[in-house]
DNA sequence: AGCGTTACCGGTAACGTTCCCGGTGGTTTT
DNA sequence: AAAACCACCGGGAACGTTACCGGTAACGCT
C-alpha cells in the first residue's frame, strides 16, 4: 500500500511551508511564479490528488449527493441518470442507495449517508414508508433535500414529480373516447401519493363524462406483476366485468395483460388496457400497451438542478414544486376506433 | 445549520477530556462505569453521531465501495442489488457510478472515487473502453479491486464473472438439436470479453456437430435494438438467409425479432431465436423468446464477498476466477421439436 | 530618513476522531 | 514500608487540508 502523496511531502522537498504550496495549487494569489511552478511540477510528478476527505472535514461539505431511491427499475433508472447527469457536472458525486421499497432499508440508508457523508439528499420513498421522521432529521441537521417522483405532502420540501393527476386523466379520458363503458383502476398502495393522484384524475375523468363511480372497480394493489394478474382475474370473474382496464404501472399492465389472454379475450376488441410508463416492453409485447409516458431524464436534471440551486442560495425553496407534464402514446391495446380488424366476439 | 455534536461537545459538558469520551464510545475498557454510562446517556440525549469523515481521515479507510458500471439496465441492477446486500452486511456503503459505457465517464468517475473516497472498487467495464490505465492507477494505489461480469484479461484482478463460453454453447446447442442449420450469431463489440466468449461458445457448439462455420454468418455489432434490427435486415436479405439467430443479449433479440417479423417470417417454424439474459421481456413477448440465463443477484454477491475478503486479508487473490453457471431457458422461438403448430412456410 | 505599500511566505489553529504514552491515586504484594 | 500493580483518566500528536494573521524584505514616496 504506497501511501499517495500529500501537500506536506511537497513542502518538505521544496523546502517551504504547507500554506504556500496550498496557495500555489489553489489561489494562484500570493505566491512566486517560480515557486508555483515549482510546486506544480513536483505535484505532478509525484502525481499528487488532494485528499476530498480532508478537504471535507475542514469545510464541513462533501460535494456528494445522497440519492435515495426504492429501486433501480427502468424508469428510476433513468431518473438517476439524469440526476447524475447534472450533478456531474457541478462537480458533485452522487450515492445511490437503494431501499428495495423497504421502510427498514430506507432508514439504514439514510441515517449512514447523513453520517458527514453527502451534504443533502435527493430523495424518492420506498412503498412502504408511511412515517418520515428520519426524512426530517435531515432537515434538522439544515441540510438540503429534494423530493422526487414519489412524493408527499407530509414532507415539507422542494419538490420535483410528474403531474401524476393528468396522467390518470389522459389515460382514462383516452378509454372513454374510445368507447369503453365500465373502466376499472388498478390503483398502486394507498399510501403512496403518486397512486391516490393517478386515481384522482380517473375519477376526474369519469366526472367529466359523467359516468358513474363503481367501487368494486377501484383496487388498490401492490406494483408487482402478479398482484395485479390476481386482481385482474378477480375482475374479471364479475357478472358485469369492466370493458376496460387502467393500470398505474407497466408492470402492473403486463400481469393484467395474462389474465386478460388466461381468459381468452382480445384487445382492444373486448376490453382496453391503458399502462403508466411507457417502459420499452409496452411496445414490444402482442398488442402493444398503450401507456401514459413521463420524462424520466428531464425530471432527474430537474431534481438535480432544484438541490444545486438550494445548495447555492440560502433562499428557502421548500414550497416549490416543479410538475412536469405526462404523454399518453396510443397503442393497440385501447386503440378501438381506429382501426377494427377482428370481429366483435359474442 | 445547526452544528452536529462532536466528542468534544461531549467532554466538555461532562468535564472529561476527549479521550475518555472516545473510549467510552467505543472499547468500553479502560473506563469507569459510572463516566460511561454518563456519556453514552448525553450522547443520546444530543444525539450524537459520529464523524465518518474524521474517522476515515484518521485511519485511512472509508469503509465505502465504488461500483463502477456501464449502466443500469436489468442485469446489472440486479448484481449491483448483490452487491448492496453483502456490503451493508459487511458494514460498507457503496457508491454506484455508471459510466454510460463511455470511456470517458468512466475515467472521471474513476478518478473521482480515487481522491480518497473509496476504499476500493468493483467494476465492470463500458464497451468502449480499450485501454485500462486508469484502472490500473487503482492498483498502483494498492486498493483492492474486483472486476464482474464484463472482465478484460489485460486487468490483473480478482475475477467473477458468467460462464459466457457455456452460455454461447448452450444456446447455440439447442438451435442445432432442434433441427436449425444455419444459425447465425449476433455478438457484440469485438473488445468485450462476453462478447467473444459467447461467440467461443457458438462455435464449439458448431464444432461439435461439426458444421461448417460460415463467416458472414457472424456478425458484430452494438448491444443495442437498433443495431440488431438493422444486422438482422441484412441477416435475413441474404440469398440463403439464416435459419436461426442467437443474439448475446435480449435488447438485441428483441431488435432481431421486429425484423424478422417485418419479414413476415414466423418463429420458431421459419427461423428460430435465442437470446441472452432472460429478461422478463423475453417471457412477455410473442412468441417467448429462448434465452440464457444468469445468476445475476447471485454473481453481484459473489463479488462484493471477493471484494470483503480481499480487502481483510493481506493474500493476493489476482487470479482467482469465481465463474457462475448459466442455464438455458427455452421458450417458443426456438422450441420446433417439441410442439409444431402452424403449417410450414413455403 | 522615515513611512507606507506591496509581494511573498510561514506559523498556528481548526475540522473530529483515535492512539500512544504517561500520569494519578489506591490497593495488593513482598 | 517499599515495591509492584491496577483502574482510570488526560495530554498531545496525528490524519491532510485551508483560513487567518502576522512577519519580512524590497521598493517607492514624501
Amino acid at each position: 500500500m504506497i501511501k499517495p502523496a500529500t501537500i506536506k511531502d511537497i513542502a518538505k522537498t521544496l523546502k517551504i511551508s504547507t500554506s504556500t504550496v496550498s496557495r500555489a495549487l489553489r489561489n494562484a494569489s500570493d505566491v512566486n511564479l517560480k515557486t508555483r511552478t515549482a510546486v506544480l511540477a513536483l505535484s505532478e510528478e509525484l502525481n499528487y490528488q488532494p485528499s476530498r476527505l480532508a478537504l471535507s472535514l475542514q469545510q464541513k461539505q462533501t460535494h456528494t449527493i445522497g440519492v435515495i431511491v426504492p429501486n433501480l427499475d427502468y424508469v428510476i433508472a433513468t431518473m438517476v441518470k439524469g440526476i447524475d447527469e447534472v450533478a456531474l457536472e457541478a462537480g458533485y458525486t452522487v450515492m445511490v442507495c437503494q431501499s428495495n421499497e423497504s421502510f427498514g432499508r430506507e432508514m439504514v440508508n439514510t441515517r449512514r449517508l447523513l453520517d458527514s457523508l453527502v451534504d443533502g439528499f435527493i430523495i424518492s420513498v420506498s412503498s412502504e414508508t408511511k412515517v418520515f421522521d428520519h426524512f426530517k432529521k435531515i432537515q434538522q441537521k439544515g441540510m438540503p433535500m429534494v423530493v422526487f417522483d414519489r412524493v408527499s405532502s407530509d414532507l415539507v420540501a422542494p419538490k420535483v414529480r410528474l403531474d401524476n393527476t393528468e396522467g390518470g386523466y389522459l389515460a382514462t379520458e383516452h378509454l372513454i373516447e374510445q368507447g369503453y363503458k365500465r373502466i376499472a383502476i388498478l390503483a398502486g398502495p394507498k399510501n403512496l401519493t403518486i397512486s391516490n393522484d393517478r386515481l384522482d384524475g380517473y375519477l376526474k375523468a369519469l366526472k367529466k363524462f359523467k359516468i358513474k363511480v363503481e367501487p368494486e372497480l377501484i383496487n388498490h394493489c401492490n406494483f408487482n406483476q402478479q398482484d395485479a394478474y390476481e386482481t385482474t382475474v378477480d375482475l374479471l370473474k364479475m357478472k358485469r366485468r369492466p370493458d376496460a382496464i387502467f393500470t398505474i404501472s407497466d408492470r402492473m399492465a403486463i400481469g393484467a395483460m395474462l389474465a386478460i389472454k388466461e381468459k381468452g379475450l382480445r384487445m382492444p376488441i373486448d376490453i382496453g388496457l391503458v399502462g403508466f410508463n411507457n417502459e420499452p416492453v409496452t411496445a414490444l409485447v402482442t398488442p402493444g400497451i398503450s401507456s401514459v409516458e413521463q420524462p424520466a431524464f428531464e425530471l432527474g436534471k430537474a431534481a438535480a438542478k432544484l438541490f444545486i440551486e438550494q445548495m447555492h442560495h440560502e433562499e428557502d425553496l421548500s414550497d416549490v414544486e416543479r410538475v412536469l407534464r405526462p404523454r399518453l402514446i396510443v397503442r393497440e391495446s385501447s386503440l378501438r376506433k381506429a382501426g377494427v380488424r377482428l370481429p366483435r366476439a359474442k
